[in-house]
RNA sequence: GGGGCUGUAGCUCAGUUGGUUAGAGUGCCGGACUGUCACUCCGGAGGUCGCGGGUUCGAGUCCCGUCAGCCCCGCCA
């Protein structure tokens, strides 16, 4: 049908003749000229009528021609004027045959756009997905996608890592995201769940000898949805056997390397810096933190609380801390923008911010009065300000403290993000890769009132822990949360991007971790049995870690949501606006699988679009 | 489950203190136009103001409910 996709057009055509196909993105009717851009996905090239090369009849169907037909042209490719190749590029084709080759209504969104023009709200985008997908640049993020799959590919391949599929029809997961269900025809009342990650699958996988595993794997979660979170997602899923947690980190840091030297043309800076989870709570308030941000906490609890001010001096004798940051050139915000960081300080479980500025003419601001003289030089030595900084500050319970309540890392966290923003220079350009190593094995569960595994079950203490986990499993649990694990997550310019262990292949030592986290000898063979007895037959060490896939490639793109690198999303309610899922069976299939439908109360009608 | 924002022509949006026939740009239809590239110019059609109820002499505008989309909290081993 065509010679040659648009973007393979070069000098060599020049004057040529070419047969193209492609879309008609947009037309320019002069009457007896016509112009117009053909589109396909490679690129674009206009398209010129002139009575000179064009009969009447072919001017009469290009000046016919809508938004969106397909058309296939014949002509002779020529150079265009350099100073009149904006927009449609170095070429245009003087069409002497034009062929619609199908006709397109008026889009119901446009796929061109002006430059001005916001795009179409998104539930039209959604709703015309395939209209949508039209646009050059959505496109751009597909390629881009497209590209890293296949370095990712490319790099486990050549390492000795088998692509293996695992089941989509699976087993429930005991604990973590809701499962979607599937029903059973075969056998009625039962059923099958959709795997939340390949997890178990993997393991076994291990087991089997497979040595290393990967798959681009779909994982699937009924939890409720945001901008960087769809239902279905996919994660670059592997596991290593024989390996530990340096193995896969220097993995992980290759492939990554690998991908933004192919796709993105940039050398990454490896290895990545590392820094245990207890010491990015400390440093930076979160397990997550942007690096990009030069900000950090510091603890001015046993200096502050000297001083004759109230907040402070109620800290002594209490595990409460007195932490903030010193904000470089912070001094130069706005009243109004300083009186915002009291609501960024409550959304984050703080009462509110103490604040001092420091200037030529010395401190100002709610805790200036605490700056006694004496006190004065003890705290800019211990912060560091200069004139023109701000200091803010929240007094109360972190993590490491004891009692009730929330903790109040988030706060800072909170604050250092808002501000890294909102003070110029405190943000750098760049990419800020990061491992977070050395998780809590456990954490407590409120709700629940037990310990939760935090990564999940199979993770494998530390080793310097190991006590403590004999010791809680013995009952005596004063001291589980401070077990750790040789988890590790990859974080990319504050976004968890990739999380893995280490795995426990001894089931003795299992055993002891189920024991601590109140899963009892029954429950452990119901649940995860098929794991622990494949373990009875040589299970060799392994390690791995799974990378989201969706939220890489939505960073590398540039893109505000998930939405904009996958084909075909769910909306934050989990509807697919397109085919209209989810929908309402009829009760004889229901019947064959052995369900009945209730509804709620006052829900008479199916819902409608 | 909770909080916030949005919903007016195919699309993007405006719409004042509640007041006559709800507007603009673009797209669409018709016409003119020999180098456009956001072509230009002339004319025309196009509205369940998301849906339901209420207040009012009168509702796009105020109130209540509801649906949908988006952002966030909870949730996401």
């Amino acid at each position: 049908m065509r010679d040659e996709a648009l973007g393979s057009l070069d000098r060599e055509h020049v004057d040529r003749q070419v047969r193209l196909v492609g879309w008609v993105h947009r037309a320019r009717d002069l009457g007896s000229l016509v112009f117009f851009d053909l589109r396909d996905r490679t690129g674009r090239v206009q398209v010129s009528f002139d009575p000179e090369w064009a009969d009447e009849e072919t001017l009469a169907r290009a000046r016919a021609l809508g938004a969106e037909d397909v058309v296939r042209v014949e002509g002779t490719l020529a150079a265009r004027p350099a100073d009149a190749q904006r927009e449609v590029g170095e070429f245009e084709v003087r069409a002497t045959r034009l062929e619609v080759v199908s006709e397109s209504e008026p889009p119901p969104i446009p796929v061109y756009r002006t430059p001005e023009e916001e795009a179409p709200a998104e539930e039209r985008r959604l709703r015309y997905r395939y209209l949508d997908l039209r646009r050059p640049e959505i496109q751009q993020n597909f390629i881009l996608r497209h590209r890293v799959g296949q370095s990712v590919r490319a790099f486990l391949s050549e390492r000795g890592f088998l692509e293996i599929e695992t089941p989509l029809l699976t087993k429930r997961t005991p604990e973590g995201a809701r499962d979607y269900l599937v029903p059973s025809r075969v056998h009625p009342g039962e059923f099958y769940a959709l795997p939340q990650s390949p997890q178990l699958y993997k393991q076994l996988l291990m087991v089997a000898g497979m040595d290393r595993y990967f798959q681009i794997a779909r994982c699937l979660r009924d939890e409720d949805l945001r901008a960087d979170r769809q239902p279905e997602f996919t994660q670059v899923d592997l596991e290593m056997s024989f390996a530990g947690t340096e193995d896969v980190l220097a993995l992980f840091e290759g492939m990554v390397g690998q991908v933004w030297r192919e796709v993105l043309d940039e050398e990454l800076a490896t290895p990545f810096p590392r820094m245990t989870h207890e010491e990015a709570l400390r440093r930076f308030g979160t397990d997550k933190p942007d690096l990009r941000i030069d900000l950090e906490i510091v603890d001015l609890t046993d200096l502050l609380q000297e001083a004759d001010f109230r907040v402070f001096q109620g800290t002594k004798g209490t595990t409460d801390r007195i932490r903030g940051m010193r904000i470089p050139g912070g001094a130069a915000l706005s009243r109004r923008e300083i009186d915002q960081l009291q609501e960024v300080a409550r959304e984050g479980g703080a009462l509110g911010v103490l604040w001092v500025k420091r200037t030529e003419e010395g401190f100002s601001g709610p805790f200036s009065r605490a700056l006694t003289e004496g006190m004065d030089a003890r705290f800019q030595e211990a912060s560091g300000m200069e004139p023109g900084d701000l200091f803010v500050a929240v007094v109360g319970r972190f993590r490491d403290g004891q009692g009730e309540g929330p903790a109040l890392e988030p706060a800072l966290d909170l604050l250092r993000r808002h501000l890294g923003r909102a003070v110029p220079d405190l943000h750098r350009a760049g990419h800020g890769w990061l491992w977070v190593t050395d998780f809590p094995l456990l954490e407590w569960d409120p709700e629940a009132e037990r310990w939760l595994a935090s990564h999940h079950p199979f993770t494998m203490p530390h080793p310097d822990d190991r006590e403590l986990v004999s010791a809680a499993a013995a009952g005596n649990d004063a001291d589980v949360g401070r077990i750790r694990s040789l988890a590790y997550d990859a974080v990319y310019n504050g976004h968890e991007m990739a999380s893995g262990s280490v795995r426990i292949h001894d089931s003795a030592l299992q055993e002891e971790v189920f024991r601590v986290l109140g899963i009892g000898e029954e429950e452990a063979r119901e649940k995860f049995g098929f794991l622990l007895e494949s373990f009875r037959y040589g299970a060799p060490p392994h390690a791995g870690i799974a990378l989201g896939f969706d939220r890489l490639v939505m960073l590398m793109a540039g893109a505000p949501s998930l939405r904009d690198v996958i084909a075909f999303p769910k909306t934050t309610a989990a509807r697919a606006l397109l085919e209209r899922a989810p929908s309402e069976v009829p009760d004889a299939e229901l019947d064959t699988l052995g369900l009945v439908r209730r509804r709620s109360r006052g829900d008479t009608d199916p819902p409608r679009h």
